[in-house]
This record gives structure tokens, C-alpha cells and sequence, in this order.
DNA sequence: TTTGCTATTGATAATAGTTATCTTCACAAT
DNA sequence: ATTGTGAAGATAACTATTATCAATAGCAAA
């Protein structure tokens, strides 16, 4: 089991509880937060925390390769615990993000390497459409 | 074959020459060009353009469809001239954005919008990596 | 436990890409 | 020619992110 202060002493970081209290509260969640959102939800627990402080955790945990920037054509990132890469999906009505499963992507990554000459590292995936629930809202005529 | 000019004229915009200029220079490049790139490269023939114009251009176009704009993970957008969805690989190494060919993603919205329910609309596919030539120049030993 | 070093925090200023504002200009319709 | 309106150019405003810096706190050594 992963465990992020045992990470942070390996790399010579220090553990501290806002580092703590941010990533434990990105890695409960699946909506894929910004840092804003991050921050709002963490002044409640932790009222006097900064927003800079979360910039720069969430930029630790980047270098550490512990979360993943996902960029879904907001003007703002977003931040995922999981770091490993796969695919996502953005509803363009209610702006929710959501994993996809990445079977089919499988040989991807070595189709487009055999293609382009590229010596591949990563890739981002992002698709675009309305989800279940805004499908459901629309017929049923809620705004 | 596409005409600017026609397209402009019928959902009512105005045809001047820093809206064909910006395209054209657009239309006419592989580069995947950001606002300010376009906007240097049209100084020496456009001196008083204003890089507002440039922008308020790119924002036209993407209304009709006529281009669309990428986000490789830079602090700004490129756009393309090619409005159709298709594939981007960016080199870690020289900044550089090039297509890829997309005849093997042909499948792949349907089978995403299977997997999730979503009734997609868009999608976004970058990829990263090295390309040909920062490999050759890595074992070759130029910085 | 206490001490001391130094990374980290919190507050805030700075940065940079993009957008908004506003005045002037171009130009098409009358 | 006159007039109305959209567009251009200049620049201010905006906003997410990053940099700065004094005060704080984690942590290793004593
Ligand atoms: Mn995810
Ligand atoms: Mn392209
Ligand atoms: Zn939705
Ligand atoms: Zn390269």
C-alpha cells in the first residue's frame, strides 16, 4: 500500500500536515479538483491554510510523481492521485470530469510510436460530451 | 475547396484584411501556432496589428468552426487551421507540435461513449515524448 | 528535552496569457 | 455625402499560477 510520508522522507521533503491534509483529500476524491476547489474544501479542517501552500504541495507531489495535472480546456488545472495515465471525460453541461477505462487503449502508445518516430513518454486523452445524467435532464426539460 | 471570405459573409462578419492575414498565416503553417507566435510572425507585414486583434480573430474562428485550439500543457493555447479533431504528439525536448495521423483512433469514440454513456462530442488526444531528430541530436551529443 | 538549522508556511506581490473596455476608424447601406 | 455599425488598436482589467520573504515549525543532533 502506497503511503505518502514514507515518500516524502525518502525524497528529503518534509512531512507536514497541510502536505497531509492535501493529498489525503485529493486521494478521496474522484472529481478530479482544481486547486481552488482543494483549497475551499480544506478551509473548513484547516482555516488558516493557504492557497499558496496548496500550489506548492500539489507541485511536490508532481515532482514526486505522486498526482497527475490533467488540463480538460478549463482555464485552470486539475489534479488526479492517480498518477498513473488514462483517460478522461469532461461533461460539457455540468463540467464534471470522470475517468474512462483504458483497455482499449492498450497499444495505443506503441501504434503512435511505430507512426511518428517518437520516442514516447505520455499522453493525455480527454473526450468531450454529455453525460447520463445531463442527457436524462435535457429530455426531461430541467435547466 | 474552403473559402474564408464566403464563410465570414454569410454568418454576417466583416472581411478585413487582419482576419484573412491571421488566417492565411494560420492555413499556411504545421506549427500549431500560440496567439503570440502568429502575432510576431504578421508584425513585419502587418506592423499595426494589435495582438488583441490577433486574439479577437482566433475567437471568430473558432465560432465558425473554422479552427480549433489545442492545449499541449504550455501556459497558452495553439491553434490549428484544421478544425477537425485529430491527434497531437508534442517533443519534451524541442517544444515542436505535429499531427498523427489518426486512421487507428477511428473506432475508439464509439467505443468510449459505450464504456461511459456519455453521448461525446469532442475529443482531445495529445501525446509526449522525443521526436526523431532531439533523439538523434541526445546520442549525438549536441545540447 | 532542548537547541539550532533550514525547509515550509502564509501573506502578498508579481507574472503572463487572455479578455474587456473604449475610442477611433473603415466601410457598406441609404 | 451622410450615417450607422462592426472592427481595429491601445491599453486596462482579470485570473490562475508563481515568486518573494519574514515568521514558523519539522526534525536531526546534542
Ligand atoms: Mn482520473
Ligand atoms: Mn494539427
Ligand atoms: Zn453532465
Ligand atoms: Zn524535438
Amino acid at each position: 500500500m502506497f503511503d505518502l510520508i514514507r515518500v516524502l522522507k525518502e525524497k528529503g521533503y518534509k512531512v507536514t500536515p497541510q502536505r497531509i491534509a492535501v493529498y489525503d483529500l485529493l486521494k478521496g476524491t474522484k472529481e478530479h479538483p482544481s486547486a481552488d476547489m482543494l483549497y475551499n474544501k480544506l478551509q473548513p479542517l484547516y482555516p488558516t491554510m493557504s492557497l499558496a501552500t496548496v500550489y506548492k504541495s500539489l507541485e511536490v507531489f508532481k515532482e514526486l510523481g505522486l498526482v497527475q495535472e490533467l488540463n480538460v480546456g478549463e482555464d485552470k488545472f486539475r489534479y488526479d492521485a492517480n498518477a498513473r495515465q488514462h483517460p478522461h471525460i469532461t461533461c460539457s453541461c455540468c463540467g464534471k470530469v470522470e475517468d474512462v477505462d483504458d483497455e482499449m487503449f492498450f497499444d495505443l502508445l506503441e501504434q503512435v510510436s511505430q507512426k511518428t518516430g517518437y520516442e514516447l513518454v505520455n499522453q493525455k486523452l480527454y473526450f468531450f460530451g454529455y453525460c447520463p445524467q445531463c442527457q436524462k435532464n435535457k429530455v426531461s426539460g430541467v435547466s
